[in-house]
DNA sequence: GCGCTCATGTAAAAAGTTACATGATTTC
DNA sequence: GAAATCATGTAACTTTTTACATGAGCGC
């Protein structure tokens, strides 16, 4: 039992899933090809933290819907209890940034623009998804966080942490821009 | 030549490290063990990126110190031509917010209020060697930026996003705490 | 005395990515 | 007609972590 496991085992804790669905649910916080993902699943069935059902679909190809067991409740439950481990970041652009005037302004401007792109689409995605939320019945239309023992709560304070992080990255790419283009 | 590879040659690009600082100066945005770094040293020396001076100490074991080589600087220069990819963070307690309901606030506050002591252990970190890069020189002594092409520049605009990251941090999960303590 | 920092290395295991494999439907 | 999405899987490879190995000096 890995990390990636228990996060799929907390993800089925909120409805059942695909192996699909998890692949694409991993990604923000502990991305995940779908390569991994399968085998693992495959596993948590054997040991019965999981189960699935197959699903047939029209226009679709087949899949199958995994959802917990009571085994896979109780390791969830027991999980919690340990603190989490510290969070890793990697991330080239800011490598790239301790040898910055091996280029010139203009390398420089391109590395940084390329990624508030990046930031403003992540900021994007996260806003359509917060809408959604709301829409569908996940959040209170009012904005206003839904109750702790929600199955909703977790995700209302992590899309609040994806809102500020994307905003803060692109606010500070700017910055940066702008200190490159000063010295122009 | 992988993208940890680069990212010693791009440490090595404002001064000369043995191993164990490259260890150390890693962790902020691509952390790696010694285990990891050591052998890459050795195949970037083999292949002539690098080169070391063997430097005897008194009271501490010799140390190995790398410098870039002609050939090194070189591969800088076309890496930063290219793209940066995309950042990838992971954090386990993301994946634990998932599935708080599964535990109770007092569970849910023990996770976040050791996440705030991390952040604000980090917030320390940073803002001291803010203080120790102005104090020796490295960055003016009036907060201004140094100039694009100073070999600072860029550590002054990553060590500003270290700081304006700990301190969004620190206020998210002061956020989520009173969340969690208003559903006791 | 015990654990921490500095300092370097290797070996084995685990985790993660890329490539191989298949196939229908939809969108440009 | 080409590329993207949905859908599942395996094999080979790379990257990263953990464990093994050694050793001096420092602070509590």
């Amino acid at each position: 039992m890995n990390t990636l496991s228990y996060g799929l085992l907390s993800m089925l804790s909120q409805a059942s899933f695909s192996g699909y669905d998890l692949m694409l649910k991993t990604q923000p916080f502990w991305p995940a090809k779908h390569s991994q993902i399968y085998p693992l699943l495959a596993s948590l069935e054997r040991e019965e933290y999981v189960r699935f059902e197959h699903v047939a679909q029209s226009e679709r190809p087949d899949k199958k819907v995994y959802s917990l067991t009571d085994k896979g409740k109780q390791a969830l439950r027991e999980w919690l209890q340990q603190p989490a481990a510290d969070p890793v970041t990697r991330d080239e652009l800011m490598l790239k940034a301790y040898c910055l005037s091996y280029t010139d302004p203009d390398g420089a401007s391109r590395l940084f623009a390329e990624r508030l792109e990046y930031y403003r689409r992540k900021l994007r995605r996260h806003e359509a998804t917060s809408c959604r939320f709301r829409e569908e019945g996940d959040f209170p239309a009012d904005g206003s966080a839904p109750p702790f023992d929600s199955p909703r709560f977790g995700s209302y304070v992590l899309l609040e942490k994806a809102l500020r992080t994307a905003r803060l990255n692109i606010e500070w790419t700017e910055w940066a821009l702008a200190l490159i283009a000063n010295s122009r």
